[in-house]
DNA sequence: CCCGGAACCTGAAGGC
DNA sequence: TGCCTTCAGGTTCCGG
């Protein structure tokens, strides 16, 4: 699933591929993908344009284009963009494909069909709601401890609020609050100053270590190469239901809290002491 | 504004 | 073998 790390790993692995070059022909093979404008409108607009950055806010992929518009590209729960060769075949599930002047194609390739493509003027409408950037400066301890502050939601559901931070998802979520040994159904204003200190810095040792392993491949995660992740390695609770935990041997749980499942260790994270 | 739950979507895996 | 259920979860929308 891409979270923060994998989109970081995406972005910055297409880069040397698709910086300069020019769209040269747009192929929808499943026109839900674009949210807006119209399959038809998109196409037009979008040929010509020449991709001057990438940039990543939250889990959003912001393309620029010489037109001012940019390309906005959400990979949601299972898509992947795959650099091919552009007389190869797309692969399977491949819902769009974007034909460039370097004899390459950019492929959008998403079993589930969650993904979502947008083509905008300002980019900001979309990603101007999201929080901080967890591992930017600006989030700082205090600011961590401003967010969770008098909320009786659930830690696990805010840390993958994306208005509150942005980037963090269920994976990572229940990787920093095993690192701190937070319950996922304790609430905000539960936590003491010790604990929100200790989760600001297992959040962001999490993500840079999951961006040096180039994020986490659990289920369809491929970097644009077609190759996966290795972060899925260092973890010590996500997706391990039932496995001993590290620290102590107990199995680890899954409960489900906000309808996403939430796997923890019942000994090493309480929810009362 | 705060909070919780459903819907979207489909392949993989497990149970009977 | 084959059918049925569950699981995966980012985002948006709707309700109280």
């Amino acid at each position: 699933m891409p979270e923060l790390p994998e989109v970081e790993t995406v972005k910055n692995e297409l880069l040397p591929y698709v910086i300069g070059r020019k769209i040269t022909k747009v192929t929808l093979l499943w026109e839900g993908i674009v949210k807006e404008p119209s399959a038809e409108e998109f196409r037009s607009r979008l040929v010509g344009q020449a991709i001057t950055g990438i940039a990543r806010r939250g889990k959003y992929l912001p393309f620029s284009l010489s037109s001012g518009d940019a390309l906005i590209i959400h990979l949601k729960m299972t898509g992947s963009l795959l650099i091919k060769q552009n007389s190869a075949e797309p692969p399977e599930y491949t819902r769009a494909v974007l034909y460039l002047d370097n004899d390459t194609a950019l492929c959008f390739r998403d079993p589930r069909k969650f993904g979502v493509m947008r083509l905008v003027n300002d980019k900001d409408t979309i990603i101007g709601k999201l929080g901080p950037e967890p591992l930017e400066a600006g989030f700082t301890p205090q600011l961590l401890a401003q967010i969770l502050a008098k909320r009786k939601t659930p830690m696990k559901a805010l840390l993958c609020e994306q208005h509150l931070i942005a980037g963090i998802g269920s994976m990572y979520a229940d990787e920093a609050l095993f690192a701190t040994g937070i319950h996922p159904l304790r609430t905000g204003e539960s936590l003491t100053q010790r604990e929100i200190e200790s989760l600001h810095r297992a959040i962001r040792r999490i993500l840079w270590a999951a961006i040096e392993n180039k994020g986490a491949s659990v289920n369809t995660y491929y970097r644009p190469d077609g190759t996966k992740g290795t972060a899925h390695n260092q973890f010590k609770v996500a997706h391990r239901f039932k496995q001993p935990c590290f620290v102590c041997g107990t199995p680890i749980e899954r409960i489900k809290v906000r309808n996403r499942g939430s796997y923890f260790c019942p000994r090493c994270q309480p929810l009362s002491t």
